[in-house]
RNA sequence: GCCAACGUAGCUCAGCGGUAGAGCAGACGCUUCGUAAGCGCCAGGUCGAGGGUUCAAAUCCCUCCGUUGGCUCCA
């Protein structure tokens, strides 16, 4: 189905099911639209005016809360993506009927038209006007104390501390605001919802009220926004995986995880297949390692050490303790050392779709992005130092191409360099950002780096992939680690017959392979490319005369290693394409009297393009070639 | 784990103190049909679990489990 995003106008048709013929681009710029074309080119959105008008609209949401809760506190209520927040301490839970009010008030205030007002005032005066406000009394603290700024996040320069008035109140803040209350558009604001959050993101401090808003420059801007999220919404994969079958989580089985129904299996099988495949033909080699592994393992590897709040109890078994595995790695290593090493092993590649367990607290459980048992598409490289730059090429460079086979286009890359904290030699530590860095170059990628972002272990390169509604996931980790070799105690014989120490890295390319699926399926809206989808063709018979012709098509196509069914029960074929058409099959083939007399069949695409009748063996090398080239029809 | 909302048939939802309802999906029967829903009939629920209030609880209260939106954490 064709959907015209609401007042976009020409050149932003957007076609739900991201068919071939719908112009890609013009498909992910509707759905992107709003930072780019709300602000000028290279305007930071903290310098727009969109960023003031979210600002100020905060401002407005907190007066209008205060009357309501003359006793309420207020926190902090910044500009976020698509809108702003403000967090109360309120008398009593906040319901929906609250928020309609608070916005019913803060239209109001906007009609006013008052003017932001700034002022610079001492810690002093500010403490005074903020009396009875004890969060702000916290904030003014920091930001005399310096070193700190109004979200409680260190700062170099000493802050100027400053309030804005308006209308009937008066916050501690940096602003900037718009001149005043009436440049706020009250047709392009609305309240979404209310959640709890912890002041200052500190689980040990109080829960407040955080009321989430959301405005725009205009009423066409709010409206694109919320068609955004029901576009977002249609395509939630936990919706889509019911619908279509893929997967489910039971409460028999327990929170987080996952059930892959034959439907969602399929797909996950040709991607592993792909992904195999691949790896075969680019020097790894698999390994399979266990499920869990003895206390002394862990011990050895650190995790106990550092990720025990992650893994699950022990399980005991002849009294030794066994951990579930949350990672691969350190089997890996086992089996690295299970030989002397040479040299002229090196580079090895141990490649693993590896099963691992983590606790996840019980909030935190989202469909297939965030569950407790998943699969890596794990691998470790150990190499000598020497090697080591030729190996990260290779490992960005083959990670890009895994990514982009599943076509995923737009990839951004996030150097992550040595912490504080960190073990290792300072030397390697350098060597290794500076070959990442040197492969990121090489490999013409966007990128930033987050200067001190690196694990303790290592520096890393994290890949993120946008989604065709502009959301960033991050998939793939390259990552170095300078802490094992050394715990494993792991060394190569090199040239002069002494023993050295490898470099090792870990790598996941799609990472979990439930959240990649879940991604895949947001990504697509559940109509996967013609090669992934678990049924590629769908038969239909116009009438039960026509069945033995249908299965007999359905043979040859599966002979050729097609996906192909026949939908042979005795409804109409409107209701069979109907049915087609909703599990997104890419392919229908329309069989009746005419194509049984010509040997043809009539195929139509689930973009509702019909190609006509066809021999079979047309449509064969047809469909053979969307596989090959993996297209998204 | 924390805050809030919500758990009624396989799915989506109505009912919100007086003996459980719809649509879709499913079974069966009729229909054999030219590019997104043919017709009829049947079956399906200890209303998430446990406790309490009441003459009476899906409905009100408490506890637990789960889901959703956030916070924190993270693949």
């Amino acid at each position: 189905m064709r959907l015209l995003s609401p007042q976009l106008g020409e050149g932003f048709l957007f076609n739900s099911n991201k068919y071939p013929e719908a112009p890609k681009k013009a498909a992910f710029a509707s759905l992107n639209y709003p930072k780019e074309d709300m602000m000028a080119e290279n305007e930071k959105y903290e310098e727009s005016k969109l960023y003031r008008v979210r600002h100020s609209a905060a401002h407005v949401m907190a007066q209008a809360v205060l009357e309501k809760f003359p006793k309420g506190k207020v926190a902090i209520g910044p500009p976020i993506e698509d809108g702003f927040y403000y967090d109360f301490d309120l008398p009593r839970p906040l319901t929906p009927e609250d928020l309609e009010e608070i916005e019913a008030r803060m239209r109001e205030i906007i009609k006013n038209d008052s003017p932001f007002v700034r002022e610079e005032v001492s810690a002093d005066q500010a403490r005074e006007i903020f009396a009875d406000q004890p969060y702000k009394l916290e904030l003014i603290d920091g930001l005399e104390k310096g070193g700190e700024d109004e979200h409680g996040n260190p700062t170099d320069e000493a802050q100027i501390i400053t309030i804005y008035k308006d209308d009937q109140f008066v916050d501690l803040c940096r602003g900037p605001h718009v001149e005043s209350t009436g440049k706020i558009n009250p047709k392009a604001i609305k309240l979404m919802n209310v959640a709890g959050a912890y002041w200052r993101g500190d689980e040990k401090k109080p829960m407040l009220q955080r009321i989430y808003g959301t405005a725009w420059l205009t009423p066409q801007d709010l409206k694109q926004y919320l068609w955004r999220l029901e576009e977002a919404k249609k395509r939630d994969h936990r919706k889509l995986g019911r619908e279509l079958d893929l997967f489910s989580i039971s409460d028999e089985v327990g929170a987080g995880l996952i059930l892959w129904h034959p439907k969602g299996a399929m797909v996950r099988h040709i991607a592993e297949r792909f992904w195999e495949d691949e790896h075969l033909a680019h020097g790894y080699d698999f390994v399979y390692t266990p499920h869990i592994g003895k206390a002394q393992l862990w011990e050895t590897s650190g995790h106990l050490g550092f990720y025990a709040e992650n893994m699950y109890s022990p399980i005991e078994i002849d009294n030794q303790k066994y951990y579930l595995k949350p990672m691969n790695c350190p089997f890996h290593i086992e089996i690295y050392k299970s030989d002397i090493r040479s040299y002229r092993d090196l580079p090895l590649r141990y490649a693993e779709k590896g099963t691992v367990y983590r606790y996840e607290r019980s909030g935190v459980m989202h469909g297939l992005m965030r569950v407790r048992g998943f699969t890596q598409d794990d691998a470790h490289h150990f190499c000598a130092p020497s090697q080591m730059p030729a190996e990260i090429d290779f490992v960005l460079s083959f990670s890009l191409h895994i990514l982009r086979s599943f076509g995923f286009q737009e990839i951004k890359a996030y150097l992550s360099t040595r912490p504080e904290k960190s073990v290792g030699d300072p030397k390697q530590w350098e060597d290794a950002e500076e070959a990442l860095e040197a492969a990121l170059k090489r490999s013409g990628l966007p990128y930033d780096v987050d200067e001190g972002g690196g694990a303790f272990y290592g520096p890393k390169i994290d890949l993120k992939i946008k989604d065709a509604l502009g959301r960033e996931w991050q998939l793939s980790t390259i990552q170095f680690d300078f802490n094992e070799p050394e715990r494993f105690d792991m060394t190569y014989i090199d040239e002069d017959g002494q023993p050295h120490r490898p470099y090792m890295i870990h790598r996941a390319l799609m990472g979990s392979i439930e959240r990649f699926f879940g991604i895949l399926i947001e990504h697509y809206g559940g109509a996967f490319p013609v090669w992934l989808s678990p049924v590629q063709v769908k038969i239909i018979p116009i009438a039960d005369r026509h069945n033995d012709f249908a299965f007999e098509v359905a043979d040859e196509l599966k002979k050729a290693g097609l996906r192909a069914e026949v939908d042979d029960r005795s409804d109409r074929m409107n209701a069979k394409i109907r049915d087609a058409e909703k599990a997104k099959v890419p392919y229908m083939l329309i069989v009746g009297d005419r194509e049984m007399e010509e040997k043809q069949i009539d195929v139509r695409r689930r973009s509702r393009e019909r190609l006509g009748a066809m021999d079979v063996a047309a449509f064969k090398a047809l469909a053979l070639e969307d596989v090959a080239n993996k297209v998204e029809g």
